[in-house]
DNA sequence: GTAAAAAACTAATAATCGTTAGTTTTGCTG
DNA sequence: CAGCAAAACTAACGATTATTAGTTTTTTAC
């Protein structure tokens, strides 16, 4: 027994809930089974509970992980120098980046928040929508700026964060286009269609 | 009783399907039970066996039929006349159009498809692969045609099908702007990052 | 080495699930 | 109004679920 091993930076939680969202991204969080999650760490279903208070817990870490993760970076960019187009740009990068070395945790935050219960559902939602406000207020100042087409902020926004979302339809083309070229032309397709 | 009443052009299973879309779309597929979805219906579970075969024919039946949309519109645009931009332009705002009008149905082809059965789920994956191959020979006539930018035809196609995925974000702020400027700016936002 | 703590185990519970069987009611057709 | 089919109902089954209780094993600390 005693199988469940921590990593060199990660406790036995932190290894679960790894093992959470890759089983979470793969079946869902509804259709994911305790018993599922334990066999695929080697231990029976029970044993968890010596490391995790339950289920919605692990869903819970996941989302807002990934939530914090982004809020941190934006702060970072926030109070830092630059052009409103090349922030933009390093924060779409960020987005890029993020998708594709955190894939599961990134992928269950964006599928599975569904199904976080209150309080942790609402405030999920109240941090998503101030990231979003937040990245709008960025390209207000870049249009008023002239930085940026005086398209809709809302609309460049949504729509900049729906693709980089997108990006989970690429672990099957991985294969064929590298990382650098990937990140790159979005990048570019993104930025010019908004950029003046 | 005999409460499940068909509408003009929805027979009784069509309706049982639309409730199904909408409630697979409010709680996901696996955690949406039989029995909410007969409440919805003001009746009791088990008389729903009397219009369908059971809860994985809904899905089935809300993915193909979403997926036959799509891939139907799509056949009548490669055997129109136009320029390489306004059949994409086409192609986008239909896209945006079922977004908005069909969104249960859409909403769950997107999220929900993982749970389809085999072989509807190969044969649903199969589908969908065809679909976006279609899409970027498209794109890539046009880079040929000097119509288009010379990115990967690969990442423009699917940067542009996750952007108009993201419209589902956007049930929550209908209120605030009109579908028109939405659909209008967001065909512009993503048509000038891809034109020449 | 031995005691204590951590973490595994087995067994079981209560709840919920999709679905089936069998019965009763509804609504149409003559 | 009688008869029949469609469609509702009640009751229940078997499977699966997250989780708890209680016990045993493993690891840690001195």
């Amino acid at each position: 027994m005693a199988k469940i091993k921590p990593g060199k930076n990660a406790s036995k939680k932190d290894v679960i809930i790894q093992n959470a969202a890759a089983l979470f991204k793969k079946k869902g969080y509804s259709s994911a089974s305790m018993r599922e999650l334990a066999e695929a760490l080697g231990v029976e279903a029970p044993s968890l509970y010596n490391h995790i208070g339950g289920k919605s817990e692990l869903l819970q870490a996941i989302c807002f992980k990934v939530a914090h993760a982004f809020t941190a970076y934006l702060e970072t960019i926030e109070t830092s120098a630059g052009t409103q187009v090349t922030l933009l740009e390093k924060i779409v990068r960020f987005h890029i980046r993020m998708m594709l070395n955190n894939f599961d945790e990134v992928y269950v935050a964006n599928h599975e928040w569904k199904h976080l219960k209150e309080p942790y559902l609402s405030n999920f939602l109240i941090q998503r929508r101030g990231y979003e406000k937040r990245l709008i207020a960025l390209v207000e100042t870049g249009i008023v700026a002239g930085a940026f087409k005086n398209n809709n902020p809302c609309v460049s926004v949504l729509t900049i964060l729906s693709a980089v979302r997108g990006l989970e339809f690429w672990q099957q083309h991985k294969k064929n286009i590298s990382s650098q070229i990937l990140e790159d032309d979005m990048v570019h397709l993104l930025l010019n269609g908004i950029i003046k």
